[in-house]
DNA sequence: ACAGTTTAGGCAAACGTTTGCCAAACTCAA
DNA sequence: TTGAGTTTGGCAAACGTTTGCCTAAACTGT
């Protein structure tokens, strides 16, 4: 399968032997000046050698370095979904920051399925990936493993199902408590909760502090809470919505624990000539970008996911020496719309 | 920097010499075997190399492969801003085409920056990456080199800016041809073009094939064509419908040659009090995932962005082996809300 | 029985690093 | 002059693969 040219190969560049031959030098010493160990060199050495590396643009090979100390500049973030723009979010600040870092990201889209993620976790383990970052993790039995030998995971959005580890969220029951003070203070007095079928810890966190600051604000009120089944938050919204019953069942207030979930139920809203805000005012979670130019009628808790990709690579370098690192929880903010 | 553990680097794992220490054998033959040459052991070596294979799950690591083969498995995705809806779900389907070709796909995220596109080429390079997924290249030196040696790159969306390669888009003058249909069978008479203050060909391309089609099918008809300046998209398309004038000059109909840009002039209807459709029916291109549900007002030229992975990681493979890889089309459809 | 062929499997080099260790050569003081 | 200490830099191993080449031993056919 030889093509044309005699070094077709991507990765063909200088190599440290290359600079050692022209500089009449040994590869040790070309490393270790590389490496910026200049005590090591004389002067004169370290001149031309370094003269050399910029001349021929040389950079040490990720790849022999990795196979030798086992230190990749990789990190791998494992995501259910990209299609979810919260995930987007993510998953662009922590590329920034792993950059400014001086590390690359493997992205890989688990679409929440365990088999895939423990695929992946064991893929990315043998390329001696630095850290993973799991979003929205499931349990699966490599991910149990992983936490057991003590990888540096840390986890985003849903916490590690296997015991306290590293965090970066937001406070979630605090979330939806926001959400109950903003649904009170626009009067609503028949308040609803929806939420996917299968309850994550993030959704279930996000219902109970909406319904228990609700019910203890607004004595002798019930909050609704309706179950939506679907592949997605999209789907699970419409389906809950649709179990609101009849639009003069409907509540006239609903926390969506999700934009997603929110963007469901306004669509069922539509269908049914339920006016959205007006006849029934939605507070989501999550702020979308998109709210602010397409949402106007969605008033949302804003998670500050710009913000998630530093401290993320700040948790992970912890990790990484030793130092456990703990929760993180990133303030947020309710939007008003 | 040591641990407590012996061995806490997360790559360690069973290698070659491992399975053939304990099979008794050299570490070619497990090699072989691995790589299913079964035909150079006997049946009852091979048996027992499989055997221990499967019970210590040794799987090749691929560090050393890269370093001996120059073949890493390793795709690289060179994106501008993942915020894009757009941009997530080209990305999200050529993760998911490349993980069937047992690839895994690095993501670097440019910020359309040709400084910040280098580095990335060069940084990937360098990691021995098969091939590069560029979408929405910008014209930068090292792109350039790459393309002059032959590298396999994909350019998705935007042509190369030098010369005729693989490329996996949609024909965006009959995108644009389309949505003139589209317009001019609703009855538009006023109608308008926006687009954003640096014309990428995409765009104009788009733009170009809209006002031909709409013009020689009206005839007498001139379509305005009005530019908006703006770091994204959305602010584009903001500023371009403010530069429409106060409402009574609006255009009844106009084409935004992205789902982004119609949101831009979304808001700005909204701010001036224009119905959207009603004064004024615009018609996008993309087709987000989110239009179904949250912009019934938006008819968009749907782009299958689903079907692109399977398109590019084909043409990289083609790449691959030498065979030159043309354009390759995809159709679009016009979706009417 | 013997030459010829196939089969089974080992050796060693190569990919590009990093680093512990060793050895010259030099410096300096007594 | 000698001995100790420092500077400078090379050697070689190790990381985990793959693969060309080699060599026995085991077959095959006459």
């Amino acid at each position: 399968m030889s093509r044309i040219e005699p070094d077709r190969r991507l990765g063909a560049r200088a190599s440290l032997a290359d600079i050692a031959a022209e500089a009449g030098v040994s590869v040790s010493t070309v490393s270790r000046i590389a490496n910026g160990a200049l005590d090591r060199a004389s002067p004169a050495t370290v001149e031309k050698v370094q003269r050399l590396i910029a001349e021929r643009g040389f950079r040490p090979n990720p790849v022999g370095r990795s196979l030798r100390g086992g230190e990749s500049q990789l990190v791998a973030m494992l995501a259910p979904n990209l299609d979810n723009p919260a995930m987007a979010a993510i998953a662009a600040s922590t590329e920034a920051a792993l950059r400014d870092a001086g590390t690359v990201m493997i992205l890989c889209d688990t679409h929440d399925r365990p088999d895939l993620q423990d695929e992946y976790l064991r893929a990315m383990r043998s390329r001696f990936v630095e850290g993973f970052v799991v979003v929205s993790a499931v349990a699966s039995p490599e991910l149990e493993a992983a936490v057991g030998r003590g990888d540096p995971i840390v986890f985003v959005n849903r916490r590690s199902p296997y015991g306290g580890l590293a965090f970066v969220g937001i406070d979630n029951r605090k979330a939806g408590a926001d959400a109950a003070d903003h649904l009170l203070a626009r009067g609503v007095r028949r308040p609803a909760a929806i939420h996917p079928a299968e309850l994550s810890s993030t959704i279930r966190d996000r219902v109970e502090g909406f319904v228990e600051r609700f019910e203890a604000q607004a004595p002798g009120v019930r909050v609704r809470v309706v179950a939506g089944a679907g592949a997605n938050h999209l789907d699970a919204g419409y389906a809950a919505a649709g179990a609101l019953g009849p639009s003069e069942e409907w509540p006239d207030g609903v926390l969506c624990p999700s934009d997603l979930m929110a963007y469901g139920l306004y669509r069922a809203a539509l269908e049914r000539g339920v006016r959205v805000p007006g006849d029934c005012e939605p507070v989501g979670i999550d702020d979308n970008a998109l709210n602010a130019w397409i949402a106007p009628w969605l008033s949302s808790v804003r998670v500050p996911y710009p913000a998630f990709g530093p401290r993320i690579v700040e948790c992970l370098r912890s990790l990484r020496q030793g130092e456990p690192a703990g929760e993180i929880l990133l303030p947020h903010a309710l939007v008003r719309r």
